[in-house]
DNA sequence: TAGACTAGGCGAATCGATTCGCTACGCGAA
DNA sequence: TTCGCGTAGCGAATCGATTCGCCTAGTCTA
């Protein structure tokens, strides 16, 4: 490989000079630039990152952890958060935490030994706490992403809360008192935050509770169908039935299938997030619309801003999402869907 | 940040002898390592990256190139990819070529200035040449996914045109002559593989190739369903049809939708490759299952071979996939679907 | 007891860039 | 003529690790 004293000598100058060249440091005549530039084109020169970085303390590298890769949602995530800091001049590099904890957290202190300029986070259910000192003594910006925690940090999310009692409230126009919530691993801050909003439209409604209807799991990222099977299975069966998340609403259509049961004909459905390939399964699923590439827009932007302002306000941001209106919900179009509050 | 030389004061020792404990490169006293030992726990010490590929000369980290991250397919990939790098004790850069030649170039450029260890690369439709040059000028090893291309170089895809030949000879067998192949692209190596396979199926069957049911376009990503719309539309429309990719594969579902086509009862239909929740969509696919999984996962072992061993014979490695039998072939399960040669 | 050899550790060069301070030169003003 | 000053460019220290060669004791052998 050419180095910047292979152009230096070809150019028949100092090596500073090359560098202030490269970089626009210092005035240089335009003679001795373009006989600069020339040799650089010549030898192909490219210079050495790692070299550049141990000097300058910046790498040109943001780090990004998420717990799945291979999750639909996450790969929209890492799409729009590759594409917003390459165009930036910037490079990705990836790491998976597998929904672990101390994955998690050996990923990040493998990132920051990568000096990384900065980071993104989509934090696993039982996140250790300490990997934000770690970037905080390491004074590396971070940006959480969707589950919110901890404070003083910047974070971009969607209101699970607003959006999940808007859905809830949609069913109990519609006629619903006895609606199923299939809440999934309440630990997860996201999660919990949807089953409050769920909690909090039923409240509003002056709807009792019916804890046999809430359907809770400890941990895991399971979809849970043989749990829904035995909900549909029992004789006070809801007549309503709400997923918290794409996966859970997969595992709910399991159910409906195994258990023989036709939406909304014989339970009415709606579902937070939808899922892929939707428009092809029947019935169309009134959902929550979860706007993941905007969530991966912001968090890049949102770091583009840290980094160029570390003594800035930590602000936290709320994307808003869309509600689809369709067939599952077997009100017929009757009861109009309201949004959400933005 | 602490670093190699605090550590060496802490210990009482010098730089050299803390860089011999850490790296195991010379003998060390039991004492003297202990005493360095707790000297790198108590200040927390992790070496910087950057100063140790700076002298050594590697990094430590893998690029992939993919170019959609957001596609389910190339999620699958850098799920594997990611797992087995960094149980490899190494780190994924990733990069997005945007199914773009020249960003493709860019990209592999900036990965090299980052001077990745290695490189996988799922090559974009019209990739330039001169990115394998590029690589082999640094030195940087470089595995080729999915559309293979270039000679000398280790590459990990499957058997597209056996695979393709099985599923057209399946229609073949339950008495279909007017079979539509959408193929796609034809410029993409893999999708003119599977024209390919299914060109042979009509030969060795000795059924005429009807070149207005063969749709193939120039370029681009899209789903063509307003091609095949226009198709199916005709008087003389095909009795069966082929999807060369599950993009392809989207695009006519939604076209047997809008002419309101019934399958199979109208229109036989089987799909090179599935798509996601199909399990949810009626009819069940008859198609061939991509093993994604699998090819990041050879990806990522082949390149790990590549960097033990830099002059090892490049291989070719076909991973076989599988074939499901739905319902939407239409043959009622009475035509057996014979399996692809591994 | 001298000489050879080994173990354990130290010092310094090195990787390839950035960046600060210095020098040499030319020009205008005093 | 001398002084001051701005401009263009050079030299060398520096970032934080790795690694090679050298040094010093201590041990073994003849």
């Amino acid at each position: 490989m050419t180095t910047i004293v292979d152009v230096a000598r070809m150019a028949n100058v100092s090596v500073s000079t090359v560098s202030h060249v490269m970089n626009g440091t210092k005035k240089v005549s335009d003679e001795t630039r373009m006989r600069v530039e020339t040799a650089i084109k010549e030898s192909q020169f490219t210079p050495h990152q790692m070299a550049r970085s141990l000097r300058s303390g910046r790498t040109k590298t943001i780090g990004l952890v998420v717990s799945d890769t291979s999750q639909f949602i996450f790969g929209q995530v890492i799409s729009q958060v590759e594409q917003g800091i390459r165009t930036a001049g910037q490079t990705l590099v990836l790491a998976n935490s597998g929904e672990d904890a101390t994955q998690e957290k050996q990923v990040v202190q493998t990132l920051l030994d990568h000096r990384v300029d900065g980071m993104i986070i989509a934090p696993v259910a039982d996140s250790d706490p300490a990997i934000f000192e770690l970037c905080a003594a390491a004074d590396c910006p971070v940006v959480v992403i969707d589950r919110i925690s901890g404070r003083g940090i910047d974070r971009v999310g969607i209101d699970n809360e607003a959006a999940m009692r808007s859905l809830t409230r949609h069913l109990i126009d519609a006629g619903h008192k006895r609606i199923a919530l299939i809440a999934g691993d309440v630990g997860v801050s996201t999660l919990r935050e949807r089953a409050d909003g769920y909690l909090n439209a039923l409240d509003e409604a002056g709807l009792p509770v019916h804890t046999e209807l809430l359907v809770t799991t400890d941990r895991g990222l399971g979809d849970h169908h043989r749990e829904i099977e035995t909900l549909l299975s029992q004789p006070s069966r809801p007549t309503a039935m709400i997923a918290a998340s794409g996966l859970l609403t997969l595992g709910a259509l399991r159910a409906f299938r195994d258990v023989e049961l036709t939406v909304p004909r014989d339970i009415a459905f709606v579902s937070f997030d939808g899922v892929m390939n939707s428009e092809f399964i029947e019935p169309q699923l009134t959902c929550y619309l979860h706007p993941v590439e905007a969530i991966g827009r912001e968090a890049a932007k949102l770091l583009a801003r840290r980094l160029a302002d570390r003594n800035a306000m930590p602000v936290t941001i709320r994307v808003p999402g869309a509600l689809f209106h369709g067939t599952s919900c077997g009100c017929g179009g009757l009861v109009p869907l309201t949004m959400v509050a933005p």
